[in-house]
DNA sequence: CCATCTTTGTGCACGCGTTCACAAAGACAT
DNA sequence: ATGTCTTTGTGAACGCGTGCACAAAGATGG
């Protein structure tokens, strides 16, 4: 995922694959849930409707991890609490900053989820002099020019970015130099890292663009003629030297223009 | 279940497919970059290069959209704004509710990527009487009991939804009720929803745990066999009839071994 | 001890997504 | 015009992920 150069396979996380790793998290919430109601076993059946997936899917899933199941009852499920948080790396301690406490930083520094499971804000980050000092969810807030020492003192390897786009890449450099090696990035941009530091990103905007074109398929079935046939800015095209039997503007493909 | 049509095509967007799509926004924000510098043209390798993806797979991506580019030249940045952002359905207004305005829901509401583009904050929804009333980035904070009525008024297709966990599915169902089709989740839990409702979720802890296993990995490669051997609770095998030659705790290296 | 029933674990096939590699298309100079 | 050079657009191959369907494994009852 990582944004540098090179192609790593990636998915050859020591025989797990990537997308089996990515619902860990997520069965381990349901199972999580079961344990609290002190339920002893659970069917890949039931595991899997609490976890909004395919039972066959769960079952090889887990079958990457070994044969922690019984045949004929199901998972127990402290055992496989256990199995996927050891799996995970959630049986240690991860001492994780945060930089850019503005409205999302200090979000994130409040959010219960983060110091629940393994995870523990050893420190906010701020470029803001003004903010240094300052208590964030019972935690004081540092400034930037203490960054690399934070991060070697407390031994931090991942790092959150909450900090506004121009801010990232040069706070992302910092926290890779001072020996960072994995990343949360909030900020809308796309990091460059070198290689074995891992990259993954939460973007709001992204997510909502994705949504918005759903949405416009589901109601542009039949209706969506008018919306965007006149922009403000006329979409010209760059008229290429000969724009004599060009295609037209929407080409052979009409996606949702109307014939 | 997608018991309706062809098993949950998902991907047959009008021929767009979702990995495109999913894209999209990541080239319209280097485009966008490209024409605030007044670049006139940029080629794929470059514009690969900005969005930190392969050339060939964005010349692919364009390909779905239609013939945009000129050969020998690249493609021209104000005209593919255009043309993405139409395919993306920005060209149009989005009216947005966020339900649940504590610590991160605030954020989102300061959020500027939000309103930025095509995206409007229509209204902010708390199931606190206390936050009735109070404005929070600008706009004052509506109770619960208004949920339906802001969302028909509103003509509300896309809400947020950023309530604790536990309230997350009664406010989805009353979305989704009210006429809402597309849902952004916050909360750590699993939607369901009907046919025809798309769900993305955004969670910050199934991140972290994602990233912590892969920097257990990354640390893990000698020296990972006494951190977990010593859990709070023995992980006690629930007991099958025999118990002899289990692979133990740390016996890593388990189903697929590369060869 | 044997029969039956439940649920796991997985071989297999299929489809999506990625990447390579190259022919086609157009710009540009002569 | 013609040739050369640049860059797009895409055919084809490959690998990963998903889901089906079933045999193996163990529980349970007679």
């Amino acid at each position: 995922m990582a944004t540098g150069r090179t192609h790593r396979p990636a998915t050859r996380s020591r025989g797990i694959p990537e997308a089996t790793v990515a619902r860990l998290p997520l069965y381990l919430r349901a199972l999580t849930a079961l344990s609290e109601r002190s339920v002893p076993t659970v069917s890949s059946e039931e595991l899997a409707a609490a976890a909004g997936v395919n039972s066959a899917k769960l079952r090889k899933d887990f079958s990457y991890l070994g044969s922690y199941g019984t045949r004929g009852v199901g998972y127990d499920v402290e055992y496989l609490v256990y199995q996927i948080s050891r799996e995970l790396g959630l049986t240690q301690d991860w001492p994780v900053v945060i930089v850019g406490i503005g409205n999302l930083g200090a979000a994130l520094a409040n959010y219960g989820g983060f110091a629940s499971r393994g995870f523990r804000v050893a420190a906010l980050i701020d470029a803001d002099p003004a903010m240094a000092g300052k208590p964030v969810a019972g935690i004081a807030v540092q400034h930037t020019d203490e960054l690399e020492k934070i991060i070697t003192d407390n031994g931090v390897s991942i790092g959150v970015i909450a900090t506004p786009a121009g801010a990232a890449q040069q706070v992302c450099d910092r926290l890779v130099a001072a020996g960072v090696t994995s990343i949360l990035n909030f900020a809308p941009t796309v990091l460059s890292v070198p290689e074995g530091v891992d990259v993954r990103k939460v973007d709001l905007s992204i997510e909502l663009q994705i949504l918005a074109f759903h949405e416009q398929r589901k109601a542009g079935e039949e209706a969506s003629s008018q919306d965007a046939a006149q922009p403000a800015t006329t979409p010209v095209r760059p008229a290429p030297a000969d724009d004599s039997d060009r295609k037209g503007p929407d080409g052979d493909v009409p996606a949702v223009m109307p014939a």
